[in-house]
DNA sequence: TGGTGTGAACAACTTCACAGCG
DNA sequence: CGCTGTGAAGTTGTTCACACCA
């Protein structure tokens, strides 16, 4: 069990999409696998998730894999996921429109319960979703009474240090920053930083500026 | 000059970015940066900034630092976005409504110029943003008339392999899959996958789960 | 027998430290 | 003199290969 040493953050990233994988295979009624097979779905190197699990314990059966409702849960376990959060948009654009109605992410446990901006005409009525909006300076109010974990921020450039700011002075320590800047948070807040126009740029390199 | 060792994946990513704050700073009047003020921007090392660079050329000035301007034409030309590129968008939904709306895109030379669906509800009239939405039939049609280079995947995911196969078909050699599966195309296509959720996985792990 | 768990070999990437040049 | 460019050292992550066990 449990050896402690550093877990390297890319195994971190691929417990979720073996999470994924497993949720899916349960499904559809498939019982068992091996590291053999889950490898070749998730395309990476069978020792590769062997290896990654054992950073958190012991959890397949010798000569036989393992079990995947069971592997699923501890995944989930290991990832913290196994229970809902509640999650904040900031910035009511399209992006962040569109992100709020997203399913997947209420099927994977995040509610987006609230969203806010600092534009007086957005603020009011609620999103197609349902979510109602607020004026960014309740945010802080909101935050604690629906005890929101987690904010996304999907403000412009200009505004997204300034929204920052705001989410941690609510005590929300979990960010996702959509915004094309990159942001200045105190070190016990974690921010993640989605920059989709660099996925392009990657493609486009790898389409046409690779020598060989 | 390009000694042609091959070239690290994170190296091309950091370009991405370097690029991204190097036009900022271009915007902004400044003239001349070395790699410890670039590095402490990008939240990166500054030998390692100066590595990444090495891989494709020597672009400095001994005793001064960067040209901002030169560095940012020739970061641009090293990942072959010296031109804009024409997207297709694969999907009418909500995400792919936003991601077609989105600013950041057309400004980094990226234009959505088509969307594609199956249900012909969608088909006929165009996107809030003014783009046209065509049957996923016409796909290769469409493609070939408009030069379209890349195209990005917004389907659920049971239909994403189906507009995948559609997508290859129609010669384009460039995939930006945000549904969250796994998709099969043969070597000479290049996919990029983006997945939301496993971000908020990543993100949970690191505020919940993380022992010390 | 067959597939896991894991040390040891390997490969990739990052940082150091300093020579060399503008 | 200061900052780049870069070999060499250090670190981190991946794959191999096989002992071990259900």
């Amino acid at each position: 069990m449990s050896k402690h040493l550093k877990v390297p953050e890319a195994t971190i990233k691929r417990l979720s999409i073996y999470m994924r994988v497993l949720k899916d295979l349960e499904r559809k009624g498939v019982e068992v696998i091996s590291s053999a097979e889950l490898a070749d779905i998730c395309g990476v190197n069978a020792a590769q998730i062997r290896k990654d699990l054992t950073y958190f314990g012991e959890f397949g059966i010798r000569g036989v894999g393992y079990y995947v409702k069971e592997l699923h849960f501890d995944i989930r376990k290991v990832l913290g996921l196994n229970q809902r959060r509640n999650v904040a948009l900031i910035g009511v654009g399209n992006l962040g429109r569109a992100l709020a109605s997203y399913r997947n992410f209420s099927e994977h446990g995040y509610n987006f319960v609230a969203a806010f901006d600092v534009d007086p005409s957005k603020v009011g009525e609620a999103l197609p979703s349902g979510i109602p909006v607020y004026p960014l300076s309740d945010l802080a109010q909101v935050a604690a009474k629906n005890d929101i974990e987690i904010a996304i921020i999907t403000t412009p450039a200009e505004a997204a240090q300034g929204a920052a700011d705001k989410v941690v002075a609510a005590g929300i320590r979990g960010i996702l920053n959509f915004a094309p800047v990159q942001i200045q948070v105190s070190d016990d807040v974690k921010v993640k930083k989605v920059d989709l126009t660099t996925e392009f740029d990657n493609l486009v390199y790898h389409l046409y500026a690779k020598v060989r």
